[in-house]
DNA sequence: GTCTATAATCAGATAGAC
DNA sequence: GTCTATCTGATTATAGAC
């Protein structure tokens, strides 16, 4: 059901989201949408608490990711067909509502992020730059394979060469 | 009414810009907004307009800037304060929902703005790497000085910083 | 042109059968 | 747990006075 209203969210925009195209894209009915989630806040509220699950992964994931995390992150934040990635923009598009434990959850997820590229040795400029770029990502990303959606993509660049600008940012070589 | 209108979905989303919180906002009845714009749906389409319009000024001033189109943009871009920038974000958000007439106009900005740092030099990869990061800095731009809006912003790095960035990769520093 | 009703529709939530 | 039916309020849109 989180899944379905991320989806929902992600594709065509809040006013589309309603208890009923929910349900229906569940394949459940309303009633039984909302015998899981009480209301549409509650909802809304388990797509941040599922979001705040997900970053904790990622977090170490990105920590950890051989290929070090300015990679990492401008990879996946290009991929929208992760899990991941779906929860992470729903969440965005309700925080740029007010709902105030949406905005929590990005936030955090936000900080998190970014205090790991400072423990890699990036500057505070070049953390900025970066994550400047990760969302540029994931709204384009967003856009790309929406059906509807203006397929804007990248361009003729491909996400490799945006990530080794990065690594030249991070790195200080700019 | 339009500035209205692009307000509330800036600072408070889709849902909660509705006829009657335009109407308020704009100081007018639901009657008297309803005379000038025959229905939601043109009043959306105003909004996409009148993006239309000043994207057309924004480019020429983009093109002549003394300090050069990366530096112009990046600063713009950052700077919710401007008409401009209003409008963009609003209708960006109409974008993001299933508002085809929006997804044009946002699309046209960015083909234009692209096309411009290719003009003045910039590689595929860096102009790609600079609307992202504009991008980003609109996103923010509209979270930081949004009523209730966490004051995310650049932290410590100043916009000067970042658009120092931007230059030196533009010029193939990187 | 602007307003106040008011109609028509839609979305969120509840009740109660199964 | 899941469903259908129903209620309540919000939202869009219209009609007609001024």
């Amino acid at each position: 059901m989180l899944d379905a209203y991320a989806a929902l969210l992600v594709e065509s925009g809040e006013r589309a989201a309603t208890l009923d195209a929910v349900a229906k894209r569940a394949e459940v009915s309303k009633g039984g949408l909302l015998y899981h989630f009480a209301s549409k806040t509650a909802l809304a509220d388990g797509l941040a608490d599922r979001l705040d699950d997900l970053v904790a992964v990622d977090i170490v994931a990105m920590k950890e990711a051989p290929e070090g995390a300015v990679s990492y992150l401008l990879r996946t934040s290009y991929q929208i067909d992760r899990e991941f990635e779906l929860i992470y923009l729903a969440t965005a598009r309700l925080a740029m509502g007010d709902h105030l434990r949406a905005r929590e959850a990005i936030d955090a997820a936000y900080a998190a992020w970014t205090s790991i590229l400072l423990e890699q040795g990036a500057s505070e400029a070049a953390a900025t730059v970066i994550m400047l770029m990760a969302d540029g990502l994931s709204l384009r990303s967003s856009v790309v394979d929406v059906p509807g959606g203006a397929a804007v993509g990248l361009g003729i660049v491909g996400i490799d060469e945006v990530i080794s600008v990065g690594r030249a940012i991070a790195s200080g070589q700019q």
